[in-house]
DNA sequence: TCTGGGGTCCTAGGACCC
DNA sequence: TCTGGGGTCCTAGGACCC
């Protein structure tokens, strides 16, 4: 936890919903509804003036059609919410180079990286009005809410306080005055089941999470849950804004208004989705190792098998193989509602792989003559084992570069600590 | 005719290795 | 001749997030 509000976190108001009212104005001050319009669809995004008749997110939308029957339902169009959420992004970018994206609607932005003249309370208010003032302009007439703190935690609750529209700062020193009265369910992490059980042992709030022993918390909701509940009861939050983390996994999966029976046919799906994880790990210049199959019975129950390769592949052919492989095995009498295909243990150094480099040695590049490091976005560098590249964020010690140089644009985007000596600066930066 | 799709992180047990 | 112990990888499942 920081001693100034620095940590801002922007969340675009019912935002799916909101691009359709923008580019539709017939949609404008009625009620929309944005998410699987099928059988077993569930809502994404409701409006405002859905949510008046009881429509939230994650609602099936059978019942969503219950409560509010003149809405406008839509399936969505991802790709314009993408465009929307990049030229958001990029606000966020310019007042900062640390933007750590948490989905398309929602960003954390560190005010510390900014070029602010301090931190004071006033200070970061108004830049928080005029941030929102810019995502406004920039996408169209959407709003946002902004919460500003001294933590992650802490700016992402205070976003919640004043929704939609609104701006809430949680001065320092304030924080534990705000939280306490709070239930443990504003807590990022703690769902429909870990808040039954932290009631079952008589926790409701987060001032009586705070009287709860560390020990106790970890024999309620395991090793990491309960120490992380422990400091985020005390508001203690020091993890930092990281820009553009790497992917882990991509999957497709697909829930059917019927519940398949035909092994053919669920083979024939497993392929097409095969496909789309193929093409998409070549775009983004990955492969992994382990294929998960991922099946939901009629009953709900959900299974997966997975599969871990010798090495990585982005094949799509190798892909369906296995998946349809570890279909074989299981046992699908009754019906299948859900198929899907992920991959997972990616390695975005395809090179890498291929040419076994996987155990170089970890040594300490140590260079005669260190070179002065103050990174600025745009700026190029060398990396001794990546080769070059240009700096995308620094700040808090971290410098984000991508590398234009590895497979298909764009290259990847790793973060090093600003005094990783295998960093070489190639270019001087603009000013200084 | 309840219950999406794309993800992340954690846990627990067994295999395997030194 | 009983029963090590720790680290890592793999697999399956679950909780959670937007």
């Amino acid at each position: 936890m920081r001693d100034t509000a620095s940590v801002l976190h922007l969340d675009l108001d019912a935002f799916f919903a909101a691009v359709e009212q923008r580019d539709k104005p017939s949609l404008r001050g009625k009620p929309v509804v944005v998410g699987g319009t099928g059988g077993r669809g569930v809502v994404a995004t409701a409006s405002y003036e859905a949510r008046r008749y009881g429509v939230r997110s994650a609602m099936s939308t059978r019942e969503a059609r219950a409560r509010c029957p003149h809405a406008a339902f839509l399936s969505g169009r991802f790709s314009a919410y993408r465009e929307t959420s990049r030229e958001v992004m990029a606000v966020l970018r310019a007042a900062s180079p640390l933007v750590e994206p948490l989905s398309l609607d929602e960003a954390f932005v560190d005010l510390a990286a900014a070029d602010l003249p301090d931190l004071e309370v006033e200070t970061v208010t108004a830049f928080g009005e005029e941030l929102r003032r810019r995502v406004q302009e920039v996408s169209g007439g959407l709003t946002g809410t902004v919460g500003i703190a001294s933590s992650k935690f802490l700016a992402k609750v205070a976003s919640e306080l004043d929704k939609p529209d609104g701006l809430t700062v949680v001065p320092p020193g304030s924080e534990l005055d705000l939280l306490r009265p709070m239930k443990v369910t504003v807590i990022p992490g703690v769902g429909p089941a870990t808040a039954e059980r932290l009631r079952r042992a008589g926790i409701h709030t987060i001032a009586e999470l705070e009287q709860v022993a560390e020990d106790e918390l970890v024999r309620l909701v395991g090793r990491a849950h309960g120490q992380s509940l422990w400091h985020l009861a005390r508001a203690q939050d020091p993890r930092p804004v990281v820009p553009e983390r790497e992917a882990k996994s991509v999957s497709s999966e697909g829930t059917y208004d019927t519940d398949l029976t035909d092994r053919r046919l669920m083979e024939g799906l497993l392929t097409r989705q095969a496909r789309d994880v193929g093409a998409r790990l070549t775009r983004g210049g990955l492969s992994g190792r382990t294929v998960t199959l991922k099946v939901r019975l009629h009953d709900f129950t959900t299974l997966s098998r997975s599969s871990t390769l010798p090495s990585p592949t982005d094949s799509a052919a190798t892909i369906a193989r296995v998946a349809r492989t570890l279909l074989a095995d299981l046992d699908l009498s009754g019906g299948v509602r859900l198929l899907g295909v992920g991959v997972s243990g990616l390695a975005d150094w395809v090179q890498e792989d291929l040419f076994g480099t996987d155990d170089e040695p970890e040594v300490d590049v140590v260079l005669p003559e260190p070179p002065r490091r103050t990174w600025s976005p745009g700026m190029d560098v060398v990396h001794d084992e990546m080769g070059p590249g240009w700096v995308w964020g620094s700040g808090s010690g971290v410098v984000t570069v991508r590398f234009e140089s590895a497979s298909t644009p764009p290259g990847p985007v790793r973060s090093f600590r600003a005094d990783d000596p295998r960093l070489h600066r190639t270019a001087p930066p603009a000013e200084d």
